[in-house]
DNA sequence: CCTGAGAGTGCACAGTCGTTCACCGAAGCA
DNA sequence: TGCTTCGGTGAACGACTGTGCACTCTCAGG
């Protein structure tokens, strides 16, 4: 046996995770049975408890696990605008960058936006915190571009909002289009398209005083 | 008694949809049980099957019900905008439409919010056809606004699926902020800021032959 | 080597679930 | 007035739910 007994429980814990991520993508967390997990996984229902007090708690575990991938895109959308020249640069990059991520990380960007709306409370709690942290980190990015040296710290924290549930909307949709191609090049077109204006609307702005 | 049997059956079958709409006010469709609705309603889990023929009908009957709702909102927003005179009228009087429907029918916009994203796949499909025809209805909307004669009806889509999305946000936060009037005050504050952020870069827009 | 911790088992429990069926009683039509 | 239609009833079913408890077996540490 080259298996630490952690590394065991370890292994049962990510087969608890994967099952529930399975079972959520045509379903919901609070649609989500205990018995339903320790089946998918091999367990017995009880067994569930030595990892898990509670499906609640699944979720929110989800949910950190999710944001990991998240944040891996924002990394990577980062990098992406260091290395892209201008805006259309930057905009292209950025958006070819989503659609890949939510095809390798399907099952956490599906259970982000089904139980953003419909999780427990606390789930939902959880991930809208999180998503005010991408929305403040954006802010920060933006204030770095040029062109937003007046800005006021309220109108970029508007702003990011505006590009994070835009961003948000088009992950949703290339979600449901998913295996259909053409369908997604298109909405990733539409997403550059709506970065675009955005971004002109952006450059004529100034703030109030 | 003055009450005829038709009335009888339509007055169950308004209570058994304003029960769904109570029980999934902190939950969602795929988790209401048609003995919780029957219960709330005070009928006998069978007389259920005399008015719907599964919670996923009832579903289906619910979004109709909330996208009445959405299309009187649509509707006196277009008034308001006749009304209005220039861009900044027509922004505040929209948001300021959209903040009231929202208070006013807060069940019907909170249910299509969360069964959007959770519900079950044939109410999911409904509502996002219904989403995008009120998209297609601003879209021509958009295109009797000054500056727009030389926009593909493409970009007039793209354009008017970015308010979509921004407005449905907006609506969203309002129902999670709801009883913090000054919150809600702030998130309409920025709503407006995003519309106008969003009407500057489209008049700056020219669509590309 | 012995012992204790702890992951996983098996059974049992009290509820809840959707759905079936036969039935009732009153409204509506002839 | 009598007959039919039909919304609502009540019991029953088999399946599924979360959770408690006593148990086994095996790896890790003294």
């Amino acid at each position: 046996m080259t298996e630490t007994r952690v590394e065991r429980k370890e292994r049962t814990r990510r087969a608890i995770l994967d099952a529930a991520l399975h079972l959520c993508e045509d379903s919901s967390l609070v649609a989500l049975s205990l018995r339903q997990v320790a089946k998918e996984v091999g367990i017995v229902p009880t067994a569930f408890y030595r990892h898990f007090e509670s499906i609640e708690a699944l979720g929110l575990a989800l949910v950190d696990e999710s944001f990991v991938s998240l944040r891996a895109m924002l990394r990577d959308v980062r990098r992406g605008e260091g290395a892209a020249d201008g805006f259309a640069g930057i905009v292209d990059s950025s958006v070819s960058i989503l659609v890949e991520h939510v095809h390798q990380q399907r099952q956490h960007f599906r259970f982000i936006a089904r139980e953003r709306a419909a999780g427990p409370p606390s789930v939902r709690e959880a991930i809208r915190h999180e998503i005010e942290l991408c929305e403040r980190e954006l802010a920060t990015d933006l204030a770095r571009l040029p062109g937003t040296e007046q800005w006021s710290g309220e109108d970029l924290r508007v702003l990011s909002n505006l590009i994070v549930t835009a961003m948000v909307a088009t992950a949703e949709s290339i979600l449901t289009a998913s295996g259909r191609p053409d369908v997604e090049r298109q909405l990733a077109e539409n997403a550059r398209t709506q970065l675009r204006m955005v971004l002109i609307g952006a450059m004529q702005w100034r703030s109030r005083p």
